[in-house]
This record gives structure tokens, sequence and C-alpha cells, in this order.
DNA sequence: GTGAAAGCGCTAACAG
DNA sequence: CTGTTAGCGCTTTCAC
């Protein structure tokens, strides 16, 4: 038995096939009688839509492309599912494009995925090369950038400042009474330096920006490297009594090199790590972390690329961040 | 300035579109002049083939769909890699769908992502529904089920036995002195279950399956939950002397749980993971744990779908695992 | 509200 | 090896 099509269905509810197709797509344009006798007909032939025909005719397509730059990291699990759970409320599909911190492998993905052209493209940060920038500004589709401020943003941006974050999390370890904080850095993104920068000049504010006491690599952040890190760090500056991790996973790598070391957490180190992934309140001690909204993000970017008004938001949406304190920063 | 058609080119090139076609897609069946004529004149228009006409003139795609049942579960960022890596040296696109743990969901992914048929489908483990599996038999594409040894495998299946990691990781600790040793377990998918079999089994075999010291439970297996059920299994079975987790964030959990109860690991208790993912093996102290080959297992999956001799390869893919033995299992 | 005609851009099938 | 002819299944126009 073939594939039933629009024909088939109109053949069946005795209309014209273009009837079927806006019974279907615009249910308000077709009669309540005509409307009733598609839907049967449809359930009858078990027909379904051919994509690639629809968007072929129409050159549209009711699915938006999601580019993350990594999916180890499990900050963007949270971001995911914001945009799936919004996505589907939406009715549209998402396809996702690992990028894999990698402008390049960006580009290519870009290329390829806005082909035919999707209903809105959701990407992260503004690091994308000129290239991409070029393609994304003459597309004919709404893009939001997530996760960060940017300041030249190509359309909107749904984030936080990664840079007020750092502040937060200084001010309260200066508070805690720690005199020494140092900083330990990886995958050195626009946000990661963001958050380098919050360090340094709320450090500099205190009076305290010397020594630098910083560890920081390009390497990918994981557990492993938060140890390395340390232990770098360590050498060079003994006396360090805190660390602001530019992520979770590092400060847990720190958690554990403090832990081999024989240095007590939060007494010796004070250990502050970022974006608050649900495992660093579970570590002992319980690990202080900067919690960010990532399935707010996710949500809300879906609305935004997907609202008929865009153009009327704010270019900017600052969903803000929240300290979240712990064990780990209370001496 | 429209976008360049197949038309344009083979204009810019005087040949044929169908030329343009075939130099594009099958280079092989082209001669070298012709092919560099028609190259030329594709940078020289910036042509950008369109999918969607091309599905629908063929009604094939060069993508692959892959269904995993989590993406915060970091199991599959690893699946996700090796088959990222594959499908990109092979030249095809992956369509990512994320069922979340429910069948329901999966069967809505399927007929979603199966319009249009798509290059061959990778899909975790053999527990889809009824309607799932009809919808993949009458599919004319290669399905390739992973990450366990499904018994009825709708085409192929890549992975590796879990009643047998289970097994080996209860030999190594009843090796290691063990005697009373519970099993953890959540999120008790049939995976999750052959490794629960396999503990008791292995238990029975020694002659020490009474008492059965288990808490399972079918909640999203997270690090907060080892924990819990830490301490329930504790309540139950204070004279437990070590624990099989059924993946290695419980196992994480538990760990930590035993930090607060001021538990020495291993000494007082043993722990074992399951699957080995990076931060178990830098936790302190380093955790035991099944080792899974994830990575290749995305990457045969990926060869396997795309296999023009697919027919003639083994139903079932046997990758192994690794006992990863570390301080939290060495009394 | 509904329909008829005319493609969207590409590829399968067959000829040469 | 290359070209001709006919669609793929749907939506866009423009009539009615």
């Amino acid at each position: 038995m073939k594939k039933a099509t629009l024909v088939d269905v109109a053949k069946e509810a005795d209309v014209s096939a273009i009837t079927v197709s806006r019974a279907l797509r615009t249910p308000d344009m077709v009669s309540t009688a005509l409307r009733q006798r598609v839907e049967r007909a449809v359930a009858k032939t078990g027909y379904v839509p051919n994509k690639a025909a629809s968007m072929l005719a129409s050159s549209k397509t009711n699915s938006i492309v999601v580019l993350v730059p990594s999916l180890s990291n499990n900050v963007f699990d949270e971001v995911l599912r914001g945009i799936e759970e919004a996505a589907r409320s939406a009715n549209v599909t998402i396809q996702i494009g690992n990028t894999m911190y990698d402008p390049l492998r960006e580009q290519q993905l870009l290329t390829s995925l806005l082909n035919p052209l999707p209903a809105g493209v959701i990407l992260t940060g503004g690091e994308q090369n000129e290239a991409s920038k070029r393609i994304l500004q003459q597309a004919q589709t709404p893009v939001v950038q997530i996760m960060d401020l940017v300041k030249d943003p190509i359309h909107k941006v749904v984030g936080f400042s990664n840079y007020d974050g750092a502040v937060s999390a200084l001010h309260h370890m200066l508070d805690a009474g720690y005199k020494r904080i140092g900083f330990i850095g990886a995958q050195m993104d626009p946000r990661a330096q963001d958050r380098l920068r919050g360090y340094r000049n709320a450090l500099y504010d205190s009076g305290l920006q010397e020594p630098e006491r910083t560890s920081v690599t390009n390497e990918k952040a994981d557990v492993k490297l938060g140890g390395t890190l340390l232990t770098s760090l360590l050498t060079q500056h003994p006396d360090c009594d805190a660390v602001l991790c530019s992520n979770d996973d590092l400060a847990l790598g720190v958690l554990f090199e403090c832990q081999r070391r024989g240095l007590n957490v939060p007494r010796d180190v004070g250990i502050c790590g970022f974006n608050d992934l649900g495992i660093v309140s579970e570590a002992v001690p319980r690990v202080t972390s900067v919690c960010t909204p990532r399935f707010e993000i996710g949500q809300c970017a879906v609305e935004t690329v997907l609202d008929p008004h865009i153009n009327t938001r704010a270019p900017v949406l600052d969903l803000g961040f929240k300290l979240h304190v712990r064990e780990s920063t209370q001496p």
C-alpha cells in the first residue's frame, strides 16, 4: 500500500487538494463542514504530510535550529530541556547542532542547517566568525543568541551577565573573610572571560588586585583539569585561601584535589563554582555556585524566536542569576 | 540577487542540469573535464543545493535519526560524539531526538522524524512500544539499537552486556573481600534491570543471595538520589559493606553520603559505579566502575547503519566492557 | 470559501 | 558518459 498523499485525501473527502492543505494548516479559512470531512478523510487514509514537498513549495520550515558548543557540558542540558519544552508546545521541531566550540564547524553547520530556511535560529554567545554572522544576517529568519549579554546582537539576546555573576560571587567570598582569592578557568570563551574580568575588577575595587592569583587555560574544562589547575595555582601562589572557578566541573576538581592534599574546605580553601549544576550541591562539603537560569533561557529563546512581534521586543533580555551560598565558602 | 539553482549552474557550465547533479553527487560518473567545469560554475554562482527539492525528488535523505533517552545523562555525550564523528566523515547529517525515557514521546519523534525517510535510525535499547516497532519495521530504512544486547533486534544491535558487566563488577567486589554487597538502582530501564539481574545471579552463584540488599526506584537517576537510596539501603540493611550502583551518578551520590555519615570508603563501604564517566575517576577516593565503550558504540552504529552490505552483518555486535578497579573497592 | 493552474528545485528512468 | 522527459507532493497565485 502506497503512502497517501494530499490528493488521495482530497478524493476521499470529495474536495480539492488545496482545500485539504488549507484545512490542515489554516483551519480558520475553511468551513466547519469541510474541515470535518477532511479530518475524517485524513484519519481514514492515514495521511502523513510530506515535509519535503511542503518545504519545497513554500520554502519554509517549522523547525528551529539550535547550536550549542558542547553536549558534554551539562550546562546545555537544561537549556535544551527548556527549548524542547517550549518548542513542543509551539508545535515546532528542533534541530540540534554541536559546534564543539569551533567557529568553523559552526559555520559549516549554519550553511547546512539554514537550508531550507528554519523558522528561527538559537545560538550560544556572540563568538561567531564573520562568515557565520554574514550568513545569519542575510538569512531571512530570526536569530537569538543566548547565555550571554552579547554587545552587538545579530537580532535578539536572552541571557545573563557573566561579569556580574563573578562580581557577586567575589563579593560574597570577600565578605566571608577570604583575602587571597584565586581564579581558575578553562575553555576561556567570551563568557568565561567575562567571569575573569568580573573577578579582576571586584578585586581591584577592594584594593586586593595584587598579586594576581589566576590559573587559566583554553583546554576543555572538566573535573580532572580542575585538579591540575589548582595544583599549578598553589605552586605559584601557596597563600591562596579561596578559588573562584569558571565552572562547576572545575570547582569539583578543585574540591577533590583539596581532599587529596588534605586541605580543609572551606577552612583552608574556599571554593565557588559557576552555573550550579545539581551535583555541586551534593558534594561534601556542598559547593557554593552562581546559579544561572538555563531552563528559562531555553524557553524564552524559543518564545522570542517565534514571536510574530519580535521586532518590538527589547534586543537584550537579562534573566539574571542567583548566588547559592553553601558550605564551601563559609569558613 | 536570487539564490542560484541547479539550472543556473548548468547554464554557467554549459551542460545540462542532470550533469551538474551527477557531478555533485556521484563525481565518478562524470568525466573529469566536465566535473571541473561544474565545480567552477558552482563556485562562481555560489550554488547551495536545495535539500527539500532533493528529498522530494529522490524520497531519500542523507541524514540519520538518533534517538536518545536523555541528554543530561552524560552516558550519551560520548555516544553522540562517536556518532557525530562517524557521521561527519561519512558526510551525512544527524538529527537528534530526546525521548526522555518516554515510549510515547519516542513514538511521536519517530512519526515525525521518519518523514522524509532518513538514511538510517539509531536508537537506544529495545524498549520501544509496539507502535514504534511497527513503524520501524515498515520504514524502509536500517535500524540499529545500541547500548544493550537486545534479544529480538529490529535489524541490528551494537552494544555490550549489561548483565555481564554487573557480574564482573560483583566478582571483583567479592574477591576484594566484601561479603554483604548491596545494589542501588534508579531509572530502571531494561539495561539497569540487566545489571540488577547480573548482581543477583552473581550473588546466587556465590551462595550469598540472602538477604537481598537492594534499594531500587524508577525515579531519574542523579547524584542526589544516590544519597537518598543509600540512606534507605542502610536503614534496612545496616550490615552492608559495599554497594554496586546502576550508574555513576548514583555511585557519586553514595560516596558523598558516606562522607556525610563518616563512613570510610573503601574500608567501611566499598563502591562500584557503572559506565565510568570521567568524573568518578577523579573523586576522592577514586571510584571503581564498569567502563563501557560508548564512543565506539556511536561510531560503530553509524558505520552499521550506512553499510551497503548491512544484511550480511551479524545481527548483534558485542563491543564488551572493561572493569576499572580503583580505590573505592580496595579495602 | 473554494478551486484550477503553475510551479518550487531536484532526480529517476530511460535514450542516445 | 551525457541529455531528455517527467514527475516527486505540496503551496502559491489568481480566479470564481
